[in-house]
DNA sequence: TTTGTTCGTAAGGTTTACTAACAAACGTGA
DNA sequence: TCACGTTTGTTAGTAAACCTTACGAACAAA
């Protein structure tokens, strides 16, 4: 031991300190509550739900070697989940293997419908009855007219009703993805647009309805359906009338401590100033990247072919401030996925390369090479198709 | 419904799709393998020791209440416990009280020791035993003298074998916080300044002391230490020699999809260039707020009480770039706690309170009300700390 | 001394998922 | 054609886990 220098008792300027108390008095080793055998039933009844859904149709003895369970536990499973209506037997398997022939089984994809609404848009709530695929069945959709408070909640109320009326089979809840602040219990703590303060949707709509009601914030949602598709940790961002974004981090959607997670289009980019925002900063994301603002500038440009080039360094300088905002937490958490939501015509194309390439050049390469940054597949629909995946979660999943 | 237009077949423009394939596909409903009874049975082991080890020395009655468990169970476990030597029986209780005498259990906490290594220093590895109340009983520490690669390996061992020789109880494990980055499974797969790539650390120390050992990036070492303390989420700043982050969002630690959360020393700071960076950009984070930086500068600036406002200025604007970096992301996750580690007398003073209020200013003031930005209470020990807590967590937690 | 309280343990029951064994149903090959 | 192997799904029995109920021990207060 040459170069080892130990100091077990003596050692003047950093003594060995002895604690009084338990040091580590928080919650290094996380409680999360008594566990019983029942709870492990319910989570092994959830993972064969969640085999069969994401799988689709097999055998019993097929759920049994892909969930590592016994044959006989999955058949007693299973047992419950057809005399509770939500797995259907579909008659013997077709094709010729030795053996007896197998009885098919799946979740009753027919059976069930998720009613869906998308309050994020200015002008209109929308909605949709959706099947356990994520196929939209029927839209429905109702103009605000300058609606707030509790008019805002008759609409809601009334789109419902619509929408209830359209359902074909059994609805297995009600997803509804909302501006502002929601809180983890359905209560919209805050949201301008609408003159909502403290509103209890969720409890609201639970006694309206007598059905199960899952509310979240819209962007929140949005990462929800994308995530579904797309596995692994990402960000969501929203361009819309504002800006505001939904994370996954270690498979879990985020909320944050105010459950304000996401909140980023009042976040200042750069340290150039900015457009003045209605929020009294200057350089917020949404005073670059909002859609009334940058429609604004296109057509403050012309359609004209010499303004071509204005028209695309608007859109790239756009780019470039939501790549300058997202680079911190890109870095901070190793994200590798980022998908942007909004319209396709504004996002897709010069904006998008130049965020991706201001995202590169403003965070260490090495750690993101597999970085990709893109727009969702679910167009329109993302909220909506995200507040089905946020039932489907809370009624079939592990809670 | 007067004001609701409802579309269930005819709609030109947005017709109803119909997935084919499950659309949710991927993890929308995490499948995370099955869960026995036995499994269970673990938990609420682990759910006794948590309440012992917090709530100092109690009875098993009181363990019942605080769990929710009933006496007997309690009891059961206890026994299993006690029959491995890691909870004891303290004797009755003293106080005055109708009914039996309560007999106090705790766990054992004189009758272990863990031990830290903390490697983030650039002229020495730095050692320690604690005990389970996170105390440090003994130190030990190596002189670095620019060794690398296997040298430095061989240093780790020799300063290990010295720490060990100074415990007197049982070794609960070795738990390591390392530069650079390091995977889940304790391979250090970058870090430069030792020269390691790919190095399986905790496999090699595991091999030499039979003993569970668990290796973790520095920074996120750190703030395991600083949540053991003070739970919640947060992100914990590291200043040294570069700049790291370590976070914990809902309630875990983040890692990142290439194992490299909380890199952001090279993240680009503004939109006004900035200094040079050892990596080829210019105005990373780093290169503002590096201690070699801001000692250099100061220095620079001479210790004479005419350049004191430069050197505060100095100070404030690497405060102002870090509050510039952290807004996207504590806007994003919402986080409460920002903190801060590295030298005093360099964080503590013009740099924190301009970080502050920079993050103030660019973020929205609404949702983060009770944000506090500090130092952190662990000082120069928090790696240590830390890989204790780690440790801890491993051996005795949920896992 | 009596009464009520609290602690820890013992006995027995319920739930859970397991192993072992088997009948049914099918292909394969002699 | 028929024995054989294979696969499926079920029945029966076992081990583990936690529960409820009941009880003796030990104490304070009346």
């Amino acid at each position: 031991m040459t170069a080892t220098e130990t100091t077990p008792a003596q050692q003047p300027q950093a003594p060995a300190t002895s604690a009084t108390a338990p040091l580590f008095a928080g919650r290094a080793l996380r409680a999360s509550g008594k566990v019983l055998p029942e709870h492990a039933r319910s989570h092994n009844r959830s993972l064969v739900l969640q085999t069969l859904y994401t799988q689709g149709a097999q055998s019993r003895a097929d759920v049994a070697r892909e969930t590592r369970l016994t044959r006989v536990t999955v058949s007693d499973l299973v047992a419950e989940l057809i005399a509770e209506g939500l797995v259907v037997e579909l008659g013997q398997r077709e094709d010729a293997r030795p053996g007896k022939p197998a009885t098919l089984i799946d979740v009753d994809r027919a059976g069930f419908h998720v009613v869906a609404l998308d309050l994020s848009e200015h002008t209109r709530f929308r909605g949709a009855v959706l099947d356990l695929d994520g196929g939209i069945v029927a839209r429905a959709e109702v103009a605000l007219d300058g609606a707030t408070g509790e008019r805002a909640v008759e609409l809601i109320v009334e789109l419902l009703d619509g929408l209830l009326a359209l359902t074909t089979a059994r609805v297995l809840g009600i997803g509804v993805g909302s501006p502002g602040v929601v809180e983890p219990n359905g209560v919209v703590r805050s949201a301008p647009n609408l003159g909502w303060t403290d509103l209890p949707l969720q409890e609201r709509l639970t006694a309206a309805f007598h059905l199960p009601v899952h509310v979240a914030n819209d962007a929140n949602v949005a990462v929800l359906a994308e995530h579904a598709t797309a596995p692994g940790d990402l960000i969501l961002v929203k361009v819309g009338h504002g800006v505001g974004a939904g994370l996954i981090v270690g498979g879990r959607p985020v909320l944050g401590a105010g459950s304000a997670a996401g909140e980023i289009g009042h976040v200042v980019v750069g340290t150039d100033g900015g457009p003045r925002c209605a929020c009294g900063k200057h350089g917020c994301l949404e005073s670059w990247l909002a859609v009334p603002r940058l429609t604004a500038e296109l057509e403050r440009l012309g359609t004209t072919d010499a303004a071509a080039s204005a028209r695309e360094e608007t859109l790239r300088e756009a780019g470039r401030r939501l790549g300058i905002v997202l680079a911190p937490v890109v870095g901070a958490l190793n994200l590798s996925e980022v998908v942007l939501s909004g319209p396709t015509e504004l996002l897709d194309g010069p904006l998008l390369e130049a965020a991706v390439e201001t995202l590169r050049n403003r965070t260490m390469a090495e750690h993101h090479r597999d970085l990709r940054l893109r727009m969702t597949a679910h167009g329109q629909d993302i909220v909506l198709r995200g507040a089905a995946v946020m039932v489907l979660s809370g009624q079939l999943g592990v809670s």
